[in-house]
RNA sequence: UCAGUCGGCUGGACGGCCGCUCGGACGUAGGCCGAAAGGCGGUCCGGGAGGAAAGUCCGGGCUCCAUGGGCAUACGGUGCCGGAUAACGUCCGGCGGGUGUUGAGCCCAGGGAAAGUGCCACAGAGAACAGACCGCCGCCCGCAUCUCUCUCCGCUGAGGGGAGUGACAGGGCGGUAAGGGUGAAACGGUGCGGUAAGAGCGCACCGCGCCUGCGGCAACGCAAGCGGCAUGGCAAACCCCACCGGGAGCAAGACCGAAUAGGGACGGCGCGAGGCUCGCGGCCAGCGAGCCUCGGGAUCAAUGUCCGGAUCCGGCCGUCCGGGUAGGUUGCUCAAGGCGCCGGGCAACCGGCGUCGCAGAGGAAUGGCCGUCACGCGAGGGCGCUUCGCCCUUGCCGACAGAACCCGGCUUAUAGGCCGGCUGAUGCU
RNA sequence: CGGGGCAUAGCGCAGCCUGGUAGCGCGGGAGUUUUGGGUACUCCAGGUCGCAGGUUCAAAUCCUGCUGCCCCGA
């Protein structure tokens, strides 16, 4: 699993399927390609300051580890828009909009 | 003890499970992505956010670009004096002014208003070499009114007329700026003398200015003398004076390096004017090649000018070459460094010795989830005689905030906790 | 990293340079006109001039520091 560095692969994900939950945006797009899993997160300026920034980054991005076995799929890109809510929810709660949001996008 | 004020330090601790990144060692060139350069992936050990990392307001280091010299101007910044410093708009010490219980302390863009221009609304008589509204004083006039004196008419009286004098209302001429009033500000202030009333008109003190002397490196201070007061405020209005400033910024810069477009060199085709030479041609004309001259245009420090200079030159086809975009690597962390001791200095700071090795990401690591304890705060309860202290329970409680090349400052944000200096009041000895 | 702009009544703006009275349009309220509504007309209310200091007799305006929003260049 790699993260996503470039401007323009997050630009490509923007265009694909879109399921909002609570704490965050996830965004999944197929390469057409057998590449491995890319993951890619966005907290923008909206959602506070850079230490709140970096907080809800830093949550996601363990909310995608640690349920990483679980659907996601080769070959595409996944990005993770986070939002000022992912702040303060239950980490358990975020876990499973997560899982849910996936199966969603699979379809 | 209470109140005030100033300065410094700190910015939770321990543990469990699972992770991220950098460096080193080992292991492996077998997998994945990519055209390439390169990137990702294993195990062990070690390192891994701040006092402001923030705002980006100053000053530097570093890197690249530009830079012939002189003069003038513009633009921006700074502004008491001395020192510290790599430098600063920072810091330290001093001076002056303001403020504070004239205490500790705090604040000050704190050069120039007798170089010039400009502004000072409203109110007010007058607002900048001003002005005379009320008022005060002198002289003159004075219808009427009043006081007094004289005199005339009238037998006395009542009454009336005339003249003079004084007062008052009023008017005119002049003096004055003490007082009232307006204003943010009214051309020194207070007191005594003086005067018709007044006035630096005179005197004393204070303020101001000039000059001399003394102290101080200086800002400035002190003292004596002189001047009769001239110089209102605003320069965070234009401005003047002194000093400083080349521009850009790690997305700087260096290296590697697709696709597409464009660039250069060579070869071929083509060529503003004139002249010379050579070749083809018997000669001329003409054609080709080379060279020279002339003509044109453009560029060269923020601007102008003077002197002196430099550089460049149109189209089409083919071959080759380098520059360079996306991307990657590097710059990338040892630095005007931290700590301790000694010495110099009132201090900022400087010097010497010893010691430590201290983050390096790049859509951006330094974490996620949880437990225990400590501290603080709020609520509830209990105990001790009270101000208060102690104990127990509980809490979606726990400041501001995340390195982005590095350093010195400034500014702003910040739950609380700790330490020290000074001042005032009160109490005890 | 560098540069620039804006903030004034519920909304959109002027006034700032050159300091002294905060104004315009829409909107709101009341009234007149109309049988009623609209239109038109008259009147009225509504402002910490983003915040905090400073200069000045006096600050929306000048200066400094913050806050928020927007734009541009690399």
């Amino acid at each position: 699993m790699q993260r996503l560095r470039h401007r323009a692969d997050f630009l490509a994900a923007a265009t694909a399927v879109k399921v909002p939950t609570a704490a965050f945006v996830l965004q999944a797009r197929k390469r057409g390609d057998d590449g491995p899993i890319r993951v890619g997160f966005t907290a923008s300026r909206k959602i506070g300051t850079a230490v709140e920034r970096n907080r809800v980054r830093r949550r996601l991005k363990e909310v995608v580890r640690l349920s990483a076995a679980t659907g996601l799929s080769r070959g595409h890109d996944y990005v993770l828009i986070g939002r000022r809510a992912a702040l303060s929810l239950p980490f358990e709660q975020m876990t499973q909009d997560f899982e849910r949001a996936l199966r969603r996008v699979c379809k």
